[in-house]
DNA sequence: CTTTTTTATTGATATAGGTCAATGCTATTT
DNA sequence: AAATAGCATTGACCTATATCAATAAAAAAG
């Protein structure tokens, strides 16, 4: 059950057999069918959520109803409203599953303690973040600096595997940009 | 000289009068004149830079040539590109002076040293990258979500300390407008 | 204080990408 | 395997915002 999470962590930090049996009494496991919804605007973000495996997506629906993809997370990624989560007001995004996954779940109050009682998890999360943060400003230069042509090579070039896996109207969403406009994008590129 | 240093630090995390005399000895002071470089692009960012006075703008240049502001800062706030502080990779971003500024570098050596040494700066960063990733999702979310006038109308919402300091064209710019549009959504809101 | 440079405003025009609507595909579901 | 629902593609048209150009206003420099 652990195996995709704690070749994550190692990625990152130094961790011990001990630290490792202390961190997995914080999660618990969790199945989460196709479409099912892990978090909904109005609810609080109660935890953060690893991908063992499975495709999740987070986004969020404004006032004319149009969806903007948030974040999309698969075997080894994290997932979470990280405003709702720690500051345990209501979420203005939704969560749920675009395949079958398996997750570990923490509790905010498990995560605090986990961080206090094994500091290692504590700079594993700060890298973390560190990561996120970076991929952050990059897609944000990017939505203001590219057009919607640019913008889809850039994704191809640097994140193909996410072209491979999302469905088309959600790389538009993702992207900014409509359907329609992905699709002739794609017919440009082909000739 | 670490007035606003350690209340910015207080406000997220309790610190000891020990561990801020051992925090000190990690930074040095530095003046910077309006328009000076901290950072130019292919450069690598050598130091995180805390503002105790005045004002920076970080920005990258496209092809074209135009600017696309990522971040200001201004007393209290952290600059830097991270990305290239944390990899030593060059940087893409310039880093200039708005105005004349008082800033505390510290080196990444410092950093990773400090925050070994003084776990609680540990957590003070984590908390900070938090809050970075939230306020970054947010101002994704509005470049994806919002027409200019709405993305403008947020952030007098939102930010109006930021369009108080901030000149017209370079507000445009962190919105991903030209000034020309700026212009014209303000003459309209007038009436 | 005057000159020079930088920034903001305004108008005219162009265009990328959106919207709406129809049709054809591809997957689920029964 | 047939039926249905959800996606992708294509065309026609429209709109928000960019671009270019000319002043006007404000700020910086001498």
């Amino acid at each position: 059950m652990f195996e995709v999470f704690f070749s994550q962590v190692k990625d990152k930090v130094l961790i011990s057999e001990q630290e490792q049996n202390l961190v997995k009494t914080f999660f618990s496991p969790k199945k989460i069918r196709k479409k099912q919804y892990l978090l909904q605007e109005g609810d609080v973000c109660k935890h953060l959520a690893f991908v063992e495996k499975g495709l999740l997506r987070s986004y969020s629906v404004d006032e004319r109803g149009t969806e903007h993809m948030i974040h999309f997370a698969w075997e080894g990624w994290w997932m979470a409203d990280i405003l709702s989560f720690l500051s345990a007001e209501p979420s203005t995004y939704f969560i749920d599953a675009i395949e079958e996954s398996e997750l570990l779940l923490i509790s905010f109050q498990g995560f605090e303690e986990m961080l206090l009682k094994v500091p290692v998890m504590e700079r594993y999360f700060r890298i973390l973040f560190q990561n996120n943060i970076i991929s952050k400003e990059r897609r944000l230069i990017q939505s203001l600096a590219y057009s919607a042509e640019e913008k889809y090579l850039h994704l191809l070039a640097n994140n193909p595997k996410l072209v491979q896996k999302i469905p088309q109207n959600l790389i538009a969403s993702y992207l900014g940009i409509t359907p329609e406009t992905l699709s002739r994008i794609k017919r440009k590129i082909k000739q």
